[in-house]
DNA sequence: CAGCTAATGCAACATTGTTGCGTTTTGCAA
DNA sequence: TTGCAAAACGCAACAATGTTGCATTAGCTG
């Protein structure tokens, strides 16, 4: 891992994860990027851009993972994942919305390392129907 | 299901969740009730046991599912969702926290339902080790 | 205690994700 | 430009988790 490499899948995939408004679950990537590579490749290439932190991972409400780049994160910076999702019932879509603090008071006992901040609720696109 | 029954099955299910302190999770509940059932039915139970508004789905930050009884819910009441759990980096366990009132302000077109706000970290008695 | 039907068991299938291994391809450097 | 180390890939096989159909069993109610 100490040397990426740029290939074709890998660019595939990024290309479909940067032109979706929502965060893309690995076999809806794997649909868009048809007959491009093996589904076992997109696997590996979501990995290692996870690790490369160029796209982040999002559990949904139901369990799903996504994938999506975030807005503020395309610098190749360590996440700041104290940000908020907005998951629609409708359309099943998640979208990453602007970073947002979150102020949570716990006993002392409790060392707190991350948030994970998801709204379900309707998306303006689905409203609108 | 107008006439849900009380069974030997949905007993062990039930009091497996209500002796656990923390979320468990479908496995976990089908390996505590060793033999008593098929694994199928454990599904089937739990199922039936949200749609009954007994216990409630918690979706973990890794995507795993679990199942807990609310300290506030246990009187079959709708589920309040604007609460806050607790996932343990170390022991992997999710607490049902208290109650927190969370104000998030998203722009007029979004129509928010539900919050899911999960707290990641090290909970009291991993600290400790 | 008889009957309706909820609940179960079993088998089979579906989806999602992982691992091992031999082969191909990429990026770098001679 | 060519050679090479290792990154990336394809394929096959496996594992975990969840779903469906259907025949059988067992709770509840009258």
């Amino acid at each position: 891992m100490s040397n990426p490499r740029n290939t074709k899948a890998k660019q595939a995939v990024l290309n479909e994860i940067n032109q979706s408004s929502f965060a893309l679950s690995q076999p809806e990537i794997f649909d868009r990027v048809q007959g491009m590579c093996d589904r076992v490749t997109v696997y590996r290439i979501l990995e290692r851009l996870v690790t490369e932190n160029i796209i982040h991972k999002i559990v949904n409400v139901d369990g799903t993972i996504n994938y999506a780049r975030c807005i503020r994160c395309n610098d190749g910076h360590e996440h700041a994942h104290d940000h908020l999702h907005f998951s629609c019932i409708t359309c099943k879509k998640i979208e990453c919305l602007e970073e947002h603090l979150i102020h949570v008071k716990l006993p002392d006992a409790y060392q707190i390392k991350e948030l994970f901040l998801t709204i379900s609720g309707i998306c303006p696109s689905c409203s609108l129907s």
